[in-house]
Order: C-alpha cells, then sequence, then structure tokens
DNA sequence: CCAATTGTTATTTA
DNA sequence: ATAAATAACAATTG
C-alpha cells in the first residue's frame, strides 16, 4: 500500500518508542525482508539498542539507535507497521518485531515485497542519502520538473510520476489523484506538456504531497486512528476502483486502463488527451 | 481457475 | 547505448 504519506503514518506509529530501548528482536528469518540484513545480524545489533529517532523519506524510513546504529524499513506493497501490548503474539505475516518495555513494534509484509535493513557508523547510510530530493523540498523546482520530462518525452506522464528518481514517494493512486487534480490525462507523454502544463503538474504534485501527508498521518496535529480515515471524499482516491465510480468534481464516469503498467484511473470529462 | 492488488528490479524489446 | 515495456517476486481475495 504505502506511498508518501502512508510511510510517514506508519513512522508516526512506532514512534511512541522514541527514547525506549529494545528488549529482544524477533525475525521470522526466511523472509525475504532480510535481502541483504541478515536476521541474526538485526538481532545482534539492535538488541539492547535504544531507538532514538526516526525519519521518513519517500517510501522508506529510518530508524536511528544510539550508538551509530541505523535500522531501515521499506513497506513494499503490503508491509505495515504496528504498535501492539508487550504480550502480543505474534501473527502469521509478521516477519520483524521489536519488545519495548512498554510496546510491542511489529512489521508485518504478507507479500514481502518490503524489505528491512541495518547500517553501522556514525552518519546515515548511502543508500538513505542517496534517495531523491523530496517534492516539497527546493530542489524540486518547475525547471527541474520540466527537464526530467524533456528527457523522458516519450513515456506516458503516469509512468513518469512512477519513477522514484525524481518524484519519490509517488505510487499509484497519488499519481492517479496529481494527473487528475492538473486535469493531465495520464496518457499524455511527458514531451507534448507546454509550459503551463508543467506548472501545474509541478503545483499540483506538491498540493497532493502536503495535503496527504496532512490528512493521511496528521502532519501538524495528531497522528489518525487510522490510514485514510482523514482523506475527503472529494478525492479521487475513494471513487477510482469503485465499479461506475465517477468523477468527484464534475460527476462524470471515470475511466480505468492499465497505463504504464499499473491501473490507472481518470476523469475523462477534465483530463483530455490534447492540450488545453 | 483466472484476475486483481497503493512497489521495485532485472531482463527484454525498441 | 538509452529508454520504455515486461516479467518476476509472494500472498491473498473475489
Amino acid at each position: 500500500m504505502p506511498e508518501l504519506a502512508e510511510v510517514e503514518f506508519y513512522r508516526r506509529r512506532w514512534a511512541v518508542g522514541h527514547g525506549d530501548r529494545v528488549l529482544a528482536v524477533e525475525t521470522h528469518s526466511h523472509a525475504r525482508i532480510f535481502r541483504e540484513a541478515a536476521a541474526t545480524a538485526l538481532q545482534r545489533e539492535l538488541s539492547g539498542a535504544v531507538l532514538v529517532s526516526s525519519e521518513a523519506r519517500a517510501k522508506q524510513m529510518l530508524f536511528r539507535f544510539r550508538g551509530g546504529k541505523w535500522l531501515g524499513v521499506h513497506l513494499g506493497m503490503s508491509g505495515e507497521l504496528h504498535v501492539e501490548p508487550c504480550d502480543y503474539a505474534t501473527g502469521k505475516h509478521d516477519h520483524f518485531i521489536l519488545r519495548q518495555a512498554r510496546r510491542t513494534l511489529v512489521f508485518s509484509d504478507p507479500r514481502m515485497f518490503g524489505q528491512v535493513r541495518l547500517h553501522s557508523g556514525q552518519t546515515a547510510p548511502n543508500w538513505w542519502t542517496s534517495i531523491a530530493p523530496g517534492l516539497l523540498t527546493p530542489a524540486f523546482t518547475t525547471e527541474a520538473v520540466a527537464g526530467f520530462l524533456r528527457r523522458r518525452a516519450r513515456t506516458p506522464l503516469k509512468a513518469a510520476l512512477l519513477m522514484q528518481a525524481r518524484f519519490p514517494g509517488i505510487g499509484n493512486w497519488m499519481a492517479d489523484e496529481i494527473l487528475w487534480r492538473a486535469a493531465l490525462h495520464p496518457r499524455r507523454t511527458a514531451g507534448s506538456l507546454s509550459a503551463v502544463e508543467v506548472r501545474r503538474l509541478h503545483r499540483e504534485c506538491q498540493c497532493v504531497c502536503t495535503l496527504a501527508l496532512k490528512k493521511i498521518a496528521g502532519v501538524g496535529g495528531a497522528l489518525p486512528s487510522d490510514l485514510n480515515v482523514g482523506i475527503p471524499k472529494t478525492w479521487l482516491f475513494w471513487h477510482r476502483w469503485e465499479d461506475g465510480g465517477r468523477c468527484p468534481r464534475s460527476g462524470a464516469p471515470l475511466q480505468r486502463e492499465e497505463i504504464g503498467g499499473r491501473t490507472t484511473c481518470w476523469s475523462p470529462a477534465r483530463q483530455k488527451l490534447t492540450a488545453v
């Protein structure tokens, strides 16, 4: 599931464990999620370590432990972070568990596309610092977007928005939400946009990120009880999977097709193939 | 049984 | 050589 804002939501859940020591680490070991970080190394390095702080960037999270230990988490397609009571009994898809005195931090992931990694050192690891600058940083300029689209001139916009090198954290539904708000057809090629349309796309990228972080992750306020409860019904989000779904702005029927390898939903009434 | 799923990466094709 | 398309990864659900 998790894209930018959902990742921040899950990070904030685990953040209740900041300042507390990890008493034990449990790993369900043949899980793919441990690809390069051996489960035994995670147990050895994180047992007894104090969780200090954490950060989310794009679709990844980094948890910092006292003594120069870093835990990287990528939730893949179906990963989730939970907080459970101390006596929590592990479930079938719970692959990685940190036991603290007052709670249990759980990583579960049925499809195991997620990833857990470990790093030791005084500074954050390369795989973290090399994540492309976020859509809400000063580096994400209209010019940067324009240049990227020019180099990918024949790519459909939908596929371009899924490229993490320029749009880190954007996934399937956020890409659709952005294009819908920007009134751009997902099949428009990246090179076909006018300067005005590029500006519109850039603005809606930032809008959707800001709003999603606020509504989903509760940034600037309290952490919502559940994922998605804060998403307004006026977003495409709630209508994209409904059969016979209608555009929340125009009431016109929505369309669904595979574009850029992913099921894509748009409102033909406001997103035209020709430039507007 | 077939198709679907909010992600990433290696491989193939153009 | 580069970029776009496709397959693969795994598990579950309708």
